[in-house]
DNA sequence: AATATAGAATTTTTT
DNA sequence: ATTCTATATT
């Protein structure tokens, strides 16, 4: 099925023109040169300045390259930077394109206000936490706390396990869903997760305790953010047309990714004049596991009247031969919306899926393949490897590290929200909090002796203070809690005389032996304690730290993140969603066999499958020059029962001029 | 009855 | 690698 966009105000096509010669005293007053920097449909939106406008266009036509120009536009035009808000998608985003902006222009772009939709909600919402009654030094919740949170719930609501209950895990992202996409939670239950419609009282039920913790403890989660911003701007006429008039001209990247929730904060903070650029690209549409869907692009016109629709059709970044491949990769899907793509950058290099036999093999195919393109003049930081995910990558790093090869990882597991980290942060928040209770389960649960039932008895005695009278511990277990208490307490007294690095040093001995028995592997876990101490040396206030930390957390995974300097060249692993609008020369797709991309998971719904095919038109975009997609058959499926051995179905049926079959044979 | 532990099952993607 | 479950231990 394909459909045309709805035209509201349908670009001209490009008429023969006839070039008035410029005199000298005509001559442009702009600093840049918007004429011969941009195309003609790029220009037009960086010129157009007021109501709304959407720029949809394929992969590489120069959509973040017109908002970096237009935000440069604005500020010659006599804008002030604080009046421009930029919203993007990704911390990465913000500051890449805001420092691109500066280069453009000059430092003026750097006081553009903006950022992640839920760092600019944090902002504003520290600022006018007053009006929803919510203290202003509330504590952003991560993933982990979440679950922590919903487990104490369930645990006081139903002690007793229920057959067939979803996980912690699928619970909260039941509620994010409702949440974000704006639905209650049992339509959510119905039409997404109907093999817990046996149970969806009890999932609503647990959420009004979820959302009553919440409140009561002034905490709040990644969706609360947006939320919140929403319900300030509807319930606070006043606030919502000082916020609109202080924000004249709002810009948004990659919108295809927006869902709902935050399209009604736009639309909030857009309302005084509808001075709104929006930019994406619906093919591209990858997080819908976040609420986000593809069509709410394609609904903005509807949401703002009077859209003017620009479309750029030609890519700057791939050469012919791979626009040939991803053009036809989102030709297979089975909703789309026809766009024209195409480059005038011309190479004999074709794309190439290589088959390798087993992990390892595909590993050393990309090894020495890197090696080569580094003979050829090519740095290592102009090379990415992307996988569908952060596993995926584990025996390319192993080699990788072998042969000395530097490697910098985005995507996959964080690493504030590794069980150690995270013990070690329960701490601190006690510390600073001894209310929150939910920190203080963490804490008692790592104790000897003590399980959930000794936890609840526990609890009402030392919550909210660190020296309790220790006659009310029950004795046998009191052994075991009283060190704890008198090590907190005491640090407690010293959030302020002590540097934060000097607490968490103390927290991390006293932590270090329960480390040690806990895990097998303590020798690679106590080297990310002492990384999280270097990270708190960075700071001068305890609590600082654990809030910038919640929201900011360092932005690399586990690995690599403290074996490298910042300035050393490395190569980039990365998941496919962490590289989103991003670019290199070279780049490999690891892992694409069927099974694992798509995943297996996405088999039994078409509209799960066409998100993964639009994940490889993303993965495959991101290439300039060399595109290498390599798949492994020995890779086992537990939910299949069967050794991967397919590649990617995506792959199928392509013609051999449009994509190279190689095979790899050993020396 | 509460806790510890061993074995089985399950695992995407991110703010 | 982590989380859940069933069984052993105290
Ligand atoms: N008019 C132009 N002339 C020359 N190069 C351009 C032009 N427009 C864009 N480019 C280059 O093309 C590349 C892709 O641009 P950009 O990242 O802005 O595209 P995009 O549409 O945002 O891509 P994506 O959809 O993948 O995020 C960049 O390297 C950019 O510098």
């Amino acid at each position: 099925m394909t459909k045309e966009i709805i035209t509201t105000n349908e670009t001209k096509p490009a008429r023969k023109k006839y070039v008035l010669k410029k005199r000298e005293t005509t001559r442009s007053n702009y600093k840049v040169n918007y004429e011969t920097d941009l195309n003609q449909a790029q220009l037009e939106a960086v010129i157009s300045k007021e109501g709304p406008i959407l720029v949809i266009a394929g992969a590489g036509s120069g959509k973040t390259k017109t908002l970096t120009y237009r935000v440069a536009r604005l500020i010659e035009d006599g804008i002030k930077p604080e009046n421009i808000l930029l919203l993007t998608f990704t911390k990465k985003a913000a500051s890449e394109m805001l420092s691109r902006a500066t280069i453009v222009l000059d430092d003026r772009c750097e006081k553009v206000a903006g950022g992640t939709f839920h760092s600019f909600a944090n902002i504003i919402l520290r600022r006018y936490s007053k009006l929803l009654k919510l203290k202003n030094n509330f504590t952003i919740l991560d993933k982990t706390d979440c679950e922590d949170i919903i487990n104490h719930i369930t645990g006081q609501i139903y002690p007793k396990k229920e057959k067939r209950f979803p996980k912690k895990s699928t619970i909260l992202e039941i509620y994010s869903k409702s949440v974000n996409k704006e639905t209650p939670t049992k339509t959510i239950i119905e039409d997404e997760f109907p093999q817990f419609t046996h149970c969806e009282e009890k999932i609503i039920e647990i959420h009004k305790a979820y959302v009553g913790y919440k409140r009561e403890n002034s905490v709040l989660d990644y969706d609360d953010l947006l939320l919140y911003v929403k319900l300030l701007l509807e319930n606070n006429e006043g606030l919502r047309k000082t916020l609109s008039n202080q924000y004249q001209y709002i810009m948004v990247d990659e919108y295809q990714d927006t869902n709902t929730l935050q399209a009604d904060v736009i639309k909030l903070l857009a309302s005084e004049h509808n001075n709104i650029m929006a930019v994406g690209d619906d093919a591209q549409s990858i997080y819908s596991f976040r609420g986000a869907n593809f069509r709410n692009i394609l609904d903005f016109p509807k949401l703002f009247e009077n859209t003017k629709i620009i479309k750029l059709e030609q890519n700057y970044r791939s050469t012919q031969n791979i626009l040939k491949l991803t053009n036809t990769i989102i030709s297979k899907a089975k909703e789309k919306y026809a766009k024209t793509l195409f480059s005038e950058i011309k190479s004999p290099v074709v794309p190439a899926l290589i088959c390798a036999k087993d992990t390892q093999m595909e590993a050393d195919f990309i090894c020495q393949r890197i090696l080569e393109l580094l003979d050829e003049d090519i740095s290592l930081s102009d090379i990415c490897v992307l996988a569908r995910n952060a596993r995926m990558s584990y025996s390319l790093e192993i080699e990788l590290s072998k042969r000395a090869i530097p490697y910098q990882k985005f995507g996959g597991p964080k690493f504030m929200e590794t069980a150690h980290i995270k013990d070690i942060v329960a701490h601190l928040r006690v510390i600073i909090n001894p209310d929150d209770i939910i920190s203080l389960t963490r804490i008692l649960l790592l104790l000897k002796g003590i399980g959930a039932s000794t936890v609840n008895s526990v609890i009402p005695i030392i919550k909210g203070q660190l020296n309790p009278n220790i006659k009310l511990l029950p004795s046998k277990k009191a052994d075991s809690i009283i060190p704890m208490l008198k090590t907190l307490d005491k640090l407690s007294h010293l959030t302020t005389s002590k540097k934060p690095s000097d607490i968490v040093e103390e927290i991390i001995a006293y932590y270090r032996p329960i480390l040690k028995d806990k895990y097998d592997d303590f020798a690679k876990r106590e080297k990310d304690l002492d990384h999280f101490q270097y990270l708190a040396g960075q700071y001068s206030n305890l609590e600082d730290f654990i809030s910038d930390m919640a929201l900011e957390p360092p932005d690399s995974s586990v690995e690599g993140m403290y074996k490298r300097n910042s300035d050393d060249e490395a190569l980039t692993i990365s998941t496919i969603h962490s590289a989103k609008g991003l670019e290199w020369d070279s780049v490999f797709i690891i892992g694409a066999v069927d099974g694992r991309f798509p995943s297996a998971y996405s088999f039994n719904s078409e509209e799960e499958m066409d998100e993964e095919l639009r994940l490889m038109y993303v993965a495959a975009t991101r290439a300039k020059n060399n595109l290498y997609i390599t798949y492994p058959v020995d890779m086992y499926d537990y939910s299949m029962n069967m050794v991967l051995s397919k590649p990617s179905r995506f792959l199928n049926g392509i013609d051999d001029e449009i994509l190279e079959m190689w095979d790899i044979t050993e020396e």
